[in-house]
Order: C-alpha cells, then sequence, then structure tokens
DNA sequence: TTAAAAAACGCAACACTTTTGCGTTTTCGT
DNA sequence: ACGAAAACGCAAAAGTGTTGCGTTTTTTAA
C-alpha cells in the first residue's frame, strides 16, 4: 500500500518488500506482536536475524514501542505515528480492548494523572492495557461481571 | 528465621537451607529480584540450575510472581502471602520501573481500582506499567520533575 | 540513468538465559 | 529409622537475541 511506503520515507526507513509488509503487518494487527508471531505471518521465509534488526530498526526511528506483557514476553506495538519520531518516544495513552467487539477504546488522561500522583513515584512514561467487555457489548449481552 | 521455615511447610515446600535463605533473601528484598542478583547474593556458590528450580517451584505454590523488567529479564517478587497459593495466584495491581536504579516495584490494587472503575468498561484483564524516577532515586538525586 | 554510498539482507557463529536428563543427596511422613 | 518424594549439582540442550561479513537492494546525486 503507498500509505505505509511514504510512512516508512517520513521515518527515514528503506522501503523493501520485507518492511514494507512488516508495517502492513503492524497496521493490520490490533493488539501487538510477538517476534515468533511475526516469523511465523511470513511463513518462516524471512531470517530471524532480520526481522530483528528491522524491530530494532522500526522502534529507534519511532515506529513501534516495546510492549512487555504479564509473561515478560517482548512484545512490539506501532507507535501512534503522529506523536512519535526518531528523536522522542511519546506513548502518553492507555487503551481498552473489548473481548467481545474487538475494538481498542482510548482511555482519557484524566484517569492517568491519578495514578501519575498516587503511586508516589516520579511517572515519566507508562504502558496501559485494559481488557474485558466495553459498555456496548455489557449491555446488549449478559456476562458475569465483578 | 523460624517464620520463614513455617511459610514454606504452609506452601508445600521442602525447607532446605537454600530456599529458606531464598525466601529470607525476597523478604529482605522491598523490590524484585533476578536470577543474577540471587546468584551474585548467595556467592556464586549455588547452581544456577538450583535457582531456576526453586523460583519455578516458589512461583508455582505461590509464594513469588514473575514482574516485567526494563531489559525483559525474568524478575521475581514476593506475593501478598495471604492473598496467594498454590490454587490462585492474585496480582491485580501494576509495576513501576525506576530509570535509575532500574528496580521493579509492585503497585498496590489501590491504584488499579481507580482505573477499574473510572473507564466505563467491564475490567476483566490489565497491564499496567509505570516508569520514572522512584521515591528513593528521586530523593537521592536531582532530577527535574513534571 | 547510472554509479557510488548507504542500508538491508542471509548465513554462520557467538553470547547469554533458561530448561531437561540423570544420578546423588537431603528432607519428609510414617 | 526407612522408603518415597523432593531438591541438588553437573552436563548438555533448547531458546532468545546479537555480531561479523560478504552480497544484494535501495537511495542519492551527478
Amino acid at each position: 500500500m503507498k500509505k505505509h511506503k511514504e510512512i516508512l520515507s517520513r521515518f527515514g526507513i528503506n522501503k523493501t518488500q520485507f518492511r514494507i509488509d512488516l508495517l502492513s503487518l503492524f497496521f493490520d494487527c490490533k493488539s501487538s506482536l510477538t517476534i515468533h508471531e511475526i516469523f511465523e505471518r511470513f511463513n518462516k521465509k524471512t531470517n530471524k536475524v532480520t526481522i530483528y534488526r528491522a524491530l530494532k530498526s522500526f522502534e529507534q526511528k519511532g515506529l513501534i514501542h516495546q510492549v512487555p506483557d504479564k509473561n515478560n514476553l517482548k512484545k512490539y506495538s506501532l507507535c501512534n505515528l503522529d506523536s512519535c519520531s526518531p528523536d522522542s518516544h511519546n506513548h502518553q495513552h492507555g487503551h481498552f480492548i473489548c473481548y467481545s467487539c474487538d475494538q481498542t477504546f482510548c482511555l482519557d488522561d484524566s484517569t492517568i494523572k491519578i495514578l501519575k500522583t498516587s503511586s508516589g513515584h516520579i511517572v515519566k512514561n507508562y504502558n496501559l492495557i485494559l481488557e474485558g467487555y466495553c459498555t456496548d457489548c455489557n449491555s446488549s449481552q449478559t456476562i458475569s461481571q465483578n
């Protein structure tokens, strides 16, 4: 897709077929990807070293960022391409992902402000993902809550 | 210490000298430990395989749990021993990682309670990582805050 | 458009972390 | 005190990520 090539150019990354496809994959993927998942999606044809290097490059150029998950696996997510660049990564946003409709909702910053002050530490950056059932899906279905 | 032996018994772990000492180490440590740090604390005398196996056992029995780490190494923290057991781990809390000392701290549950209610959705699971400067590093150094 | 420079590529090898197999030692329950 | 179960050390393997190097592809600029 043309859009993907433009993005790679804008972020100073050479437009090889693999890197175009990798960016597409990130755009198609609502949540985050592990190296293993990427390897599988390319049918194990792309050398893993190439994947590692592409991920490192994407990260340094501000296209993607690491999302550590509960099991301490390395995962990567697409950045907000308006607020990230090689000079500064800005991930000051939380997300809510609905189990039912798969939609991703942005959490407003006020909830995070509470977090930043209540922890007792000086918070410079954060990563927050909530999962569950969004208001719409919850009201239209009968799901046990707690 | 007698208390530590009792805890090991309660959680169904044999009271070898190493495991007693390991539990003491976790009680002494206010944040979290890597395998490497544990290895060092035992003056490199204990075989690393033994440490790995003890950690796995402690985790399965509900004594400790994995926490995320900046460098994606595995780190472990003592559980709240009243709420964890071999049957159920309860770690509904976020983590704070210090840029300066690299320690990972567990955040207490009250911070996340605010999030769960304020988002408007039904939260079933979450992943929260705050990064910045912990209280110790912030008070001992001069760091610009916001 | 083409040639040099820069970036990306695959392969092999390496470094480091974590797990597994196995025979021995320690701890536990009776 | 004795047999079973758990924990131990050592060696080897599996898994994860990096580095070096020669080749190919992409970019840049004449």
